[in-house]
RNA sequence: GGGGUUGUAGGGUAGCCUGGUCCAUCCUAUGGCGUUCGGGACGCUGUGACCUGAGUUCAAAUCUCAGCAACCCCA
């Protein structure tokens, strides 16, 4: 490879270039570094370190997620340390996690008495404070979210953003409510906010409730959020877990009812991590890069001035440009360094600018601006003076379009089979779809053949049809969905 | 959980098999100066590396062992 980099190379070897996304694990882990998203480099295993570009990514996407919890949530903080006393109090969930937990065994040279776990979630943190702080039905529902780091010994390979030992961005809500219907409810909710936080993204997601096995340790039952790779493996995003009083039970989570008794509440959780990072930067990025949606992209417009010799008109029209996008609110660069037009174009799009706006000689002539949209890659004119509303239009079209790029893909990739053997065919392209009559030993007994797992039985049309269990042969309206996951 | 491969400047690499030629090659990035500018400019001049530890040896980037880290495959 280097050998061949010389005065004659093609422009996809070029020093800063990617290997193609088809080569998704290779483009993945490159394009975390050249993009400036984060720094693999820390020398802990799966432990990583956000650059400031990758964080104000990171910013903005949680800051959509505040924004859809905070008309009926309320942020919270709880501590990191769980005394071990309270951490082994419910039986299903200690044995979800126990093989992952890091535990904090001494303060300086003295042993702890009571050791304290770094939390690999936080309900053994929170509840017993929910316990405290719920007395009475006027106290319910209460919706508390925190965002924080969380800590697991993951035994199995990690990846950046996707499979970590310290989770540094997990959103999680833990609400209490009178009854198991209300509860319900609130997990509805959860995932309604969560699919609307990631069309936010222009993601596209599947909904399905995981099949028993694959619930969170603890709850009554689990819905997912999955998001389909380039590689057709599919990306658990999001999760929501309703708990029952079986927390209740444990942490001793009661209230008084209108009639003046005791009950038990019933709970929920529910989460989302920067997982969903990796998503928005899989799902859209291209060869030349990250593309991003506009609304998260720290830089929204970059503008480049092409200079023939000194030219204090095309300056002067750049950053009268700039500054008439910055006082409406517009994120943009005014790039007039000494490199290249060329290699300004190439900088910007694997940063995944949404749009790029060259002024040259030409342009000012006409008194406008070659507007380059970074979705499609085309360029227009658009007179300059009605930049803002120029660029305003092309954000919505840009978002609407990675949507529909994604949806597509999305649609493209998951294949109705009817065997197991059909299954096993397709499983590497994406997502196959195939009855289910829902009982546990044929859904294991289906995982088991085509060595890829069961994600449920999605909500909507996708959940719907027409079949044979392909084990026990019994005929159901249910399909489930299977895929390789992350 | 099992197996394999690898670790040389910020990124990518040559050198390792067969120890000495290596104060380590090339591409890229990067600082300074100048000329340039509609898709990765050029000249001049700088900066920057053998993962950690132990061992073998007159001599280790090179061989051995351990640790740490990364990547790939299988369960």
């Amino acid at each position: 490879m280097a050998e061949t980099r010389n005065a004659d190379k093609k422009p996809e070897e070029k020093a800063e270039s990617l290997p193609s996304k088809s080569k998704f694990s290779e483009w993945y882990n490159e394009l975390l570094l050249v993009s400036q998203i984060m720094d693999v480099r820390y020398p802990v295993k799966g432990l990583y370190v956000w650059f400031p570009f990758g964080f104000d990514i990171r910013k903005r996407t949680y800051a959509i997620m505040r924004e859809l919890l905070d008309k009926d949530h309320q942020e919270t903080m709880f501590p990191l340390l769980i005394p071990e006393n309270e951490f082994m109090k419910e039986a299903e969930h200690i044995k979800g996690f126990e093989n992952e937990v890091y535990w904090v065994t001494h303060g300086g040279l003295t042993e702890l008495d009571m050791k304290l776990a770094l939390r690999p979630t936080s309900e053994t943190a929170i509840y017993p404070m929910y316990k405290v702080w719920v007395r009475s039905h006027a106290d319910l529902p209460l919706r508390l979210y925190q965002i924080v780091n969380t800590f697991r010994y993951e035994t199995k390979h990690t990846r950046p953003l996707i499979r970590l030992r310290e989770i540094t961005s997990f959103k999680e809500a833990h609400t209490v409510h009178t009854d198991w219907d209300d509860a319900a409810k609130q997990v509805e909710e959860a995932i309604r906010i969560y699919q609307e936080f990631y069309r936010r993204l222009a993601i596209p997601t599947i909904v399905s409730r995981r099949p028993d096995w694959d619930k969170f340790p603890g709850a009554d039952y689990t819905t997912a959020v999955d998001v389909l790779m380039p590689d057709g493996k599919t990306l658990q995003s999001g999760t929501a877990h309703h708990l029952a009083d079986n927390f209740a039970k444990t942490f001793d989570i009661k209230y008084e009812d209108i009639n003046g008794e005791q009950q038990y509440a019933h709970q929920t959780c529910y989460g989302v991590s920067e997982r969903s990072i990796a998503a928005l930067i899989s799902v859209h990025g291209d060869d030349k890069g990250l593309v991003l949606p506009p609304e998260v992209a720290p830089t929204q417009v970059v503008i480049i001035p092409i200079l023939f010799g000194k030219s204090d008109e095309i300056s002067k029209a750049c950053s009268d440009a700039a500054d008439t996008l910055c006082e409406n609110g517009i994120r943009v660069v005014l790039d007039d360094g000494d490199d290249r037009p060329g290699a300004k174009y190439y900088k910007w799009e694997m940063k995944g600018v949404p749009l790029r706006i060259e002024i040259g000689p030409r342009d000012l002539k006409n008194n406008a601006a070659t507007v380059v949209r970074r979705d499609t890659g085309v360029k227009e004119t658009a007179p300059l003076n009605n930049i803002l509303e120029e660029v305003k239009t092309r954000f919505e079209s840009i978002h609407e379009n990675l949507f529909e790029k994604a949806k597509k893909s999305l649609d493209e990739r998951i294949f109705d089979c009817a065997s197991l053997n059909e299954v096993k065919g397709k499983i590497h392209k994406g997502i196959a779809r195939i009855p289910w009559c829902g009982e546990r030993e044929c859904g294991l007994a289906m995982e088991e053949e085509v060595d890829a797992g069961i994600l449920g039985i999605p909500q909507g049309d996708v959940g719907k049809g027409k079949g044979n269990c392909p084990i026990c042969n019994k005929e159901t309206g249910n399909m489930a969905i299977m895929a390789r996951t992350y």
